[in-house]
DNA sequence: TATTGTTATACTCTATAACTATA
DNA sequence: TATAGTTATAGAGTATAACAATA
């Protein structure tokens, strides 16, 4: 079978369940992403965080839209450069990312059943080669 | 990093770029999914389609739907369950299933790059207890 | 003019629920 | 009643293009 058709159909299984863990803590994965990122990186504007997620700054904005009208989030000028809006997380927005965490924590553990660590670097270097194996063809 | 989400952020750059591989031939990941199930296995009804594919009949009913209107697949009664819609390859169903399985081949050819068998080998392992340890959760 | 971000719009993939046709 | 599939509808995620605000 293709390696890519197998890292696709594993890649779907293990996204759904993932998907339903972060659902079931109230969230999803872009959500997960957003905060995380926003909690773990120095990120100066939208256009890197929407970088550092993956998406485009438009899709990005969508989902801060949605985050700001949940109450996660907040968003500011910049008073040193006014056309940067800080994103910054609210007290809610706090309780969420900590929910998140804890649920994607127990997902990991999960996941881990049965792997080595070494088995764990394995995969970490397997994937990163199939990425940069595409890295020239996905510029997103 | 947590391991559900270094394969997410792999399995996105390479789906995307498997994505832009298919649309260059003129398909897409779901049409090539469809085609190759009905190339390469012995299905007797949408629901297994379906399930090998991994979606909803409905989602299944969507996807022949544009196929057949693009005239990739013909569906016709089975004369001994009229229950059952027989789907078949047209002409040009064949044509695509072509093109998208070169298209296939070369990304794969791409995706190994530096790849031993044994590289492959270990992968396929890995992404098989990773899809096992959450397949519990995943019954789609 | 260039940069930052938003709005408007639309597409793809997916799903659930209700339905039709057949057994 | 049960099975096979479709239709209707909706929602999530993504994208492009045009726009406004700021520099």
């Amino acid at each position: 079978m293709p390696i890519g058709l197998r890292l696709s159909r594993a890649a779907k299984s293990v996204s759904r369940a993932f998907d339903d863990a972060l659902a079931g803590a109230g969230g999803s994965l872009p959500v997960w992403l957003i905060l995380i990122s926003l909690k773990s990186r120095d990120l100066h504007n939208q256009r890197e965080l929407a970088d550092v997620v993956g998406i485009r700054e438009a899709t990005l904005t969508h989902h801060l839209n949605a985050m700001d009208a949940r109450g996660l989030v907040t968003r500011r000028r910049d008073p040193g450069n006014r056309r940067i809006h800080l994103v910054e997380l609210t007290e809610e927005g706090e309780a969420v990312f900590g929910q998140l965490r804890g649920a994607a924590m127990a997902f990991d553990q999960r996941l881990r059943r049965d792997l080595s660590d070494s088995d764990i670097a394995d995969l970490e270097r397997l994937l990163s080669r199939l990425q940069s194996n595409v890295a020239d063809d996905d510029p997103r």
